[in-house]
DNA sequence: AGAAACTGCGAACGTGGTTTGCGGTTTACA
DNA sequence: TGTAAACCGCAAACCACGTTCGCAGTTTCT
């Protein structure tokens, strides 16, 4: 059974049968628990069934697919964006804090990381944030898309910090012949030292040119 | 068994045995393809292996994974950024070149934009690449370190463009009570003019704050 | 009362990645 | 030159996954 209608519209139970076991709620929780705790990958039907001490197919009870889950799981996580920072000072100051409540959340969660790309139908919670920065941004005067573009470029920018904060360390270049690349060895033969502020500056730079002119 | 060594270093063929029938190009041209016409989930060993005529199982002769297949795709594709645009101008000018370079790859083959994110060990094409990069960036007078953050935002948000570039609208927000969102709702009624030279400003502001000061 | 709509559950289906075992081929080495 | 090791292609099998199905029992509506 095809179900088109995203699952935050469905109801989560019908009026007939018995009263059922579980809840969304309850599964969103365990499953979310499950990637915390292993990663995105450990979230398997079975698993999260497992940890609720029932079958794979019984979550199809309260779920149409696992995709559904994946959308749940990340609008409960983006709902731990609240309370919302009060904005302070000019607005893009304002927006560097909601990025920065952004970026704790992907720390509490490395899974999300992976979750918030998709091109997938925004939940309420999603929406309720969009809504708060598109508040902060209200004085700035420059068209709508202007601000959605920035928006969408500042999540974007938040998950690509986030991911190579998690990202352990590339198996470096093993057996590889470095010497064709000069340019490569002198800069890791003088690293240089590392700048502070690298999350700010990044952002400051880059919503000021999205939101000014 | 579990070969550490990323497939970069480990050698096509051994010594002894019969001429192999393919090779791993072949198998990587065979997957590009396939990942060109159908998207990537709808490369799959079986799926590669019979457009090569053969069984899924005679893949793991020339491959010891998936994953060392999508590593060798990357870097393939990652190859046709060759040859360099020659660096004209002031260094950020030169970068914004290479980045539209690196879109227009992105444009290409839009599943690359999936792969470019994973932490997998860089290959050749990808450290020339990035060596190429450091020489432009070379008469910049910042740490290294800077640079290399710099290169992998620019990277970074070649792909936030593409992924939304590619993406298709969201299925929008059908069955929400939007009522509760009223900047939403006021950026909706009024969106304004779209802004030409949306890339090359996001990259402007975002190098020029990376690579100064 | 009886039908309709639900519930949990376990088995099964289809599709993936990967492993294994086999018969045959080529090379290295004594 | 003969033999053993290392390689080849291939097909079947293994395992895990998402998902579907059928069944027996439960609740609610008419």
């Amino acid at each position: 059974m095809s179900d088109a209608s995203p699952i935050w519209t469905r109801p989560a139970r019908g009026a007939r049968g018995p009263q059922p076991t579980h809840t969304r709620d309850e599964i969103v929780t365990a499953a979310i628990a499950l990637a915390d705790a292993e990663g995105l990958a450990a979230v398997s039907m079975r698993a999260v069934a497992a940890a609720l001490n029932t079958g794979a197919g019984s979550l199809y009870r309260y779920l149409s697919s696992r995709d559904d889950l994946l959308d749940l799981m990340t609008d409960r996580v983006v709902g731990e964006l609240r309370p919302y920072p009060v904005p302070t000072g000019p607005p893009v100051d304002a927006l560097i804090a909601l990025a920065q409540r952004q970026r704790d959340m992907c720390r509490r969660h490395t899974w999300i990381i992976e979750l918030l790309p998709r091109p997938t139908g925004i939940g309420p919670e999603g929406l309720a944030w969009f809504d708060h920065c598109l508040g902060v941004l209200a004085p700035v005067p420059c068209p709508a898309t202007a601000k959605f573009e920035a928006l969408a470029m500042m999540t974007g920018v938040v998950t690509l910090f986030a991911r190579d904060e998690s990202a352990a360390p590339p198996p470096a270049f093993s057996g590889i012949d470095l010497t064709a690349f000069p340019h490569l060895i002198a800069a890791f033969a003088d690293p240089g030292p590392r700048r502070p502020d690298l999350f700010d500056r990044t952002l400051r730079g880059l919503l000021t040119a999205l939101l000014t002119g």
